[in-house]
DNA sequence: AATGTGTGCAACAAGCAGTTGAAAAATGCG
DNA sequence: CGCATTTTTCAACTGCTTGTTGCACACATT
């Protein structure tokens, strides 16, 4: 009661707006009855603040000991009313995850069609668009990078979309000398592409994107120690 | 009850020797009544049996979703009897953890004093002692890389090894052009590393440990495309 | 204003965590 | 062997989390 009325009053109406420009370009075709109810503000108030609130409290603990008793108390919204919108906290972690995603590969239509003057600066670009797409999410994905849960689903996502893009020339066949298959380049790079993200968000974006994305590519072209700017060892 | 003769007479007795074998070195000094009660033969057996429990249950789901429970019963154990052992399962898998490093830094312990021809050498025997240590205990490392927590815990372990081992010189002084931060580099490897190691176990580590060790050497030091024996991109 | 939908509330069953005390079993040692 | 010590079992208990349900009320849509 008290909650339904210092919800309504002080923040849905603000938050109206914001609502449905969030959505604004969300499928209104389907007019199955299932989808119907996702189109109500209320409803879709009420996971925007459970999202919101599930972002809250990553930055305070890992994803396994939150409760979902814990998350619909500090979203000051019934626990029922939790299991009303997602099955479980994994779905809400999932939706949470698949926003930031579809965001992400949004935002990175526009380097990703301009063609550029060679390869490689087309890999900085959109390295480079990367960063400063996770700069601007960044309270998102700074819980999300920190969390083990999370980072899992984001290596299986980057690995899929890297074997996609990364697709090489069919190679190997001339050199008996055996490359490293492509298939452990895919995952380890995943990872550690990742693990370049999480030190970047944990230390407050000291370097411009533009900065890690040369790294990045610098790391991949010549090594490691090219990119850390040190002399070969002898 | 039935489980008690089970035990006993099947399984205890042939691992009495083995149990006595594997703790022979420790510390039997310490004549402080809380170690004596560690060395009880039914104590060891007990804990051995919750840890390879424990693994055998990795293999098979996620870390945070076994339950105390579980363990005991599968272990044909009582579950307060788990509990007079391990504070909670996270204790048990920090035991399995410590164990397994211990043993390799102690596998590592000859081919780090031993010098060899030239730095990069070096570390490419040292890469391959790892890789060859990680294939004799495979089935524990194989359920640890693939669980999220254990996971996190390699990645600080082989951060703090790596920091120390990989002291670079001064460096960066010269050149204004700034380097990618030593902080940066040691927290991608050793996620890097772990990827590579993961990928090796899944897939039945179809290459040799030497092998493994000279893709991640070149990768290192040369980058990705060399260590895939690809000519660099245009 | 009428109808459908979302939310709050309270209670429920089921399962897990961690603890406890006493009885039974196994071990270590003289 | 026999006794004291240690370990294990067993049953029960508290407290917490999960997921569900029925009902009353508030809200949105038309």
């Amino acid at each position: 009661m008290r909650y339904t009325v210092a919800k309504l009053s002080i923040v849905r109406q603000p938050g109206r707006n914001k609502n449905q420009l969030w959505n604004a370009v969300a499928f209104d075709d389907t007019k199955g009855k299932l989808m119907r109810k996702n189109q109500d503000i209320r409803a879709r108030f009420t996971r925007k603040l459970l999202q919101d609130t599930l972002i809250a409290l990553l930055a305070e603990k890992r994803f396994e000991m939150i409760t979902v008793g814990e998350i619909a108390e500090r979203a000051m919204v019934n626990r029922a009313t939790f299991y009303r919108h997602y099955q479980d906290k994994y779905a809400l972690g999932n939706s949470l995850f698949q926003e930031a995603i579809d965001q992400l590969t949004c935002d990175l239509s526009s380097p990703l069609k301009s063609p550029s003057a060679s390869e490689v600066e087309g890999v900085i670009t959109l390295l480079a668009a990367s960063f400063t797409h996770i700069a601007e999410y960044s309270r998102l994905y700074r819980v999300m990078v920190m969390n083990a849960w999370f980072t899992t689903k984001m290596h299986d996502t980057l690995a899929e979309l890297l074997s996609k893009r990364l697709r090489l020339p069919p190679s190997s066949s001339q050199n008996a000398v055996e490359g490293m298959p492509e298939e452990i380049a895919v995952a380890s790079l995943a990872n550690w592409f990742i693990s370049m993200i999480r030190w970047w968000l944990e230390n407050g974006m000291p370097y411009s994107p533009r900065q890690m994305a040369l790294w990045c590519t610098t790391f991949i072209s010549s090594g490691l120690f090219q990119a850390m700017g040190i002399p070969l060892p002898h």
